[in-house]
RNA sequence: GAAGGUGGACAGAGGAUCGCCGGCGGGCUCUUCGCCCGCGGGAGGAAAGUCCGGGCUCCGUGGGCCAGGGAGGUCGUUAACGACGACCCGAGGCAACUCGAGGGAAAGUGCCGCAGAAAAAACACCGCCGAUGACCGAUGAAUCCCAGCCAGCGAGAGGCGGCUGGGAGGAGGAACAGGCAAGGGUGAAAUCGUGAGGUAAGAGCUUACGCGCGACAGCCGGGUGACCGGCGGCGAGGUAAACCCCUCCCGGAGCAAGUUCAAAUAGGAGCAUCGAUUCGACCGGCCCAGUCGAGAAGCCUUCGGGUUGCCGGUGCUCGGGUUAGAACGCUUGAGCGGGCCAGCAAUGACCCGCCUAGAUGAAUGAUCCUCAUCGUCUGGAAGAAUCCAGGCGAGACAGAACCCGGCUUAUCGUCCACUCGAGGAU
């Protein structure tokens, strides 16, 4: 995934429950942010998981919005708390051009 | 050379910065893990749909018959195909060329709406005939004239029709049986068309010319063949994307295939082999062979079990299940490029060179600059095509997931080759 190594994403399904299951939300008009303490207290890593449903697009589509999100979170990676946090890309966020996306990401993680 | 036809190529280019995936080399580290540096690589023509075909993997095994599914002009090509090539036939187009599920309707069964008399076996609505038989007619037929009557037809008129009476007339009339299928009309389709003969009226009934067919009847020539040409013969409805018949092909599931390892948990079985015996299992059914099983498998179930059925030895050893944990499978392949030969071609043989993504909540990106391309606007040059400068805008369809060969569908645009040819020039 562009601009963020394996060691920063969510890579197991498990990650993934724990995450939605437990967590602080808040959404814009795009995006729904979840984040959720990481298990144990060992890692001090802040990392990321995307979920782009086929409500988003087609394959093409889902693919630029998660690279989109991906690179702006590796630029803000050392600004955030140390959590887990699963971002899910809601319908019509293929169509915003990456500076939007930056501004909505920006005030979601505020 | 307008318009058109066929085939093919490309899918912006270069640079800077920040990143991602995997490879190789080096360094740090005792090693592993990890970190750092360097080098070179990283989506498509359709990667898509998953519609065919194959490789590969496992299951459950070989044969026969049946069932089921698929293919369908011919000959080739191929690993294979429903793909591709060439050709044949039919349809469309002035042509280049395009399109076609393109075997059989005389093996059998079925169906053919509406219209029409009739839709496949012959029938006969209007119509034609009345030869033949019956009927009426010299005790006077048809036809003509005059008069009267009528609830008929008609907007109406003795205009048409019917009936009665009278006159003229002088031998047929009428259409019951029966014959016919020419004409009318219907339809996508009605037993071939036109002329002549023929007949009571008619008819491929006969004949000339034409049209059609490949059943009856074949033969000759050409072609591997589909088929084509000729002579002869004949005159049949269509429908198989209705059942069906014929020929050929087909086991199933799929990389979440499958193999290995690890940890945790449960906790004792598993394998091989010999003999007897009957029963059962072997993925659509049956049969044969073979193999396997004896808490196996099948069936039922309230998920506890029940039921059909029911033996003994010998030897060996670790084995099995679960878990989206990890690794392998995983990219060298019916591969790509070039040459040459064979072939009309699809394609094949040989030689040389090349290595070209391997992710797995899934890498191949973001930002900026420059230059091309196309569109558009403004200004300038010129009569115009066009050229120059500047501004603005556009760049599609779409993301590898085991790998190939095809097909289909999506797609902003640009370019090339061959071809046909309205028209122009000579």
């Amino acid at each position: 995934m562009t601009g963020l190594s394996r060691d920063f994403r969510l890579r197991k399904r498990k990650d993934y429950l724990r995450v939605q299951g437990k967590s602080d939300r808040s959404q814009s008009a795009h995006f729904i942010l979840l984040a959720a303490k990481q298990p144990g207290s060992i890692e001090k890593k802040a990392r990321l998981g995307i979920t782009a449903s086929k409500k988003v697009g087609n394959a093409v589509a889902r693919n630029k919005v998660k690279r989109g999100i991906k690179e702006f979170f590796r630029k803000r990676r050392e600004e955030v708390l140390a959590k887990d946090y699963v971002i899910i890309a809601r319908r019509g966020s293929e169509l915003l051009r990456s500076r939007e996306m930056n501004k909505e990401l920006d005030g979601l993680f505020r």
